[in-house]
DNA sequence: TATCTTTAGTGAATTATTTCTCAGTCAGAA
DNA sequence: TTCTGACTGAGAAATAATTCACTAAAGATA
């Protein structure tokens, strides 16, 4: 008995959650090359880590190596599938089918990850009807309600220009969706249940330019 | 008189200068509203992170507001793009032709940025010669070195197959390019003076995940 | 079996980051 | 001019994250 205070509940940080995708990466890479053990030290050089924080994120859930072996490499990836919700496939839709959009449609890395785009939504009358990625159609933006609730689907990707960005979160979050992957240049007003994550080429090059002579 | 161990260094830390683009972009976002200046507190609201970390971060490069009326926007913005050393543009290499280095060359984003794609490779035979982007030809990537003393580069963005990237990365490195942007589901082996950023998808997906359900 | 090497898990120590608090400044109102 | 409310910058305090250092276990070896 250690923590009696808020009895079921020990807040994993958020920092560490975030570590634990880039670990399950690397591990399924180590797989396909045939290996079947590694240790932190291993990973943790894969990963310009070190390896006593690996040790460290993973004992927040428990114990998944033997001491003078290492990890099970197929076990570990199991276990952290599962710690992260994707032992089951997710339904995703993707909001903007234009250069971008398209590139996310046809994007094949999904699939074996845990998710699948279910379908692709746009404004653009021009746009609607064409195919696009693997096997879908382009729909009508101004159906998401009737996508959302035919595949219970709780994550988009929002491809969209930035002018755009808002009213489509918002509309997105009215019809029930809770996480959202964000490619527009700008942050998100939304409320506390949504979580938002981004994606911003320029955010990156920038901070690599601060350290560029 | 106060750090007397290494003259002219106080090494500010990696996660500030991560948030500042943010901030710019944000800012930049309040200038095309008409607004002129803006307090912490309001640019906190909108981030999502309180005011006290904003001045702290800004506080690390000189003093950059008015007590009693908050900060100029055009003025920080210029102050921000010379900190980030984004007050030319850096001309930037794009590697990989396929539909998401098609996108990427398309994005309009980039010039008002400080950044332009001068130059997009590719290995696949079928695909050099083509137009791609704003007025570029898809270029052969063994002809590398030669693009990369022409136009000075020193950013790369790669937009290939993760089995690809670490060669391509390499191959990079070895003509010269010491900043990568990296949209391949892999963590690069580089050199220490090299810096490497990371784009994926999945890892922003499995982060979500982990609090849905 | 005894010994050696490797490696996980973990509390303690250290380092990094964020938040708090407040003195000082500014602009506008009275 | 004086007062008032708004806001920055920065030291101190509080939190959070990382690394250290050690114990114990597993397997290999002699």
């Amino acid at each position: 008995m250690k923590d009696e205070s808020t009895p079921g509940k020990a807040p994993i940080p958020d920092i560490v959650i975030g570590r634990l995708p880039v670990y399950l990466r690397t591990l399924r890479l180590l797989a396909v090359e045939g290996r079947e053990v590694t240790s932190s030290q291993e990973l943790g050089e894969h990963l310009g880590i070190s390896s006593a924080q690996i040790r460290k994120d993973l004992s927040h859930f428990g114990e998944f190596g033997k001491q003078g072996t290492g990890y099970n490499i197929a076990f570990l990836c199991q276990q952290l599938q599962k710690i992260l919700n994707v032992d089951t496939i997710w339904p995703v839709i993707l909001v903007g089918a234009g250069s971008l959009g398209t590139a996310i449609a046809n994007y094949q890395e999904f699939e074996s990850s845990g998710f699948r785009i279910v379908s692709v939504l746009d404004e653009d009358t021009q746009k609607i009807g064409k195919p696009i990625g693997d096997g879908l159609r382009i729909e009508d933006f101004a159906d998401l309600n009737q996508q959302v609730e035919e595949s219970n689907v709780k994550i988009a990707v929002m491809a969209v220009p930035a002018y755009a960005a808002q009213r489509v979160a918002s509309q997105l979050i009215e019809a029930g969706l809770s996480s959202i992957l964000c490619y527009a240049p700008i942050t998100l007003a939304v409320p506390s249940h949504v979580r938002v994550e981004y994606i911003d080429p320029v955010v990156h090059f920038q901070h690599m330019t601060y350290y560029l002579r």
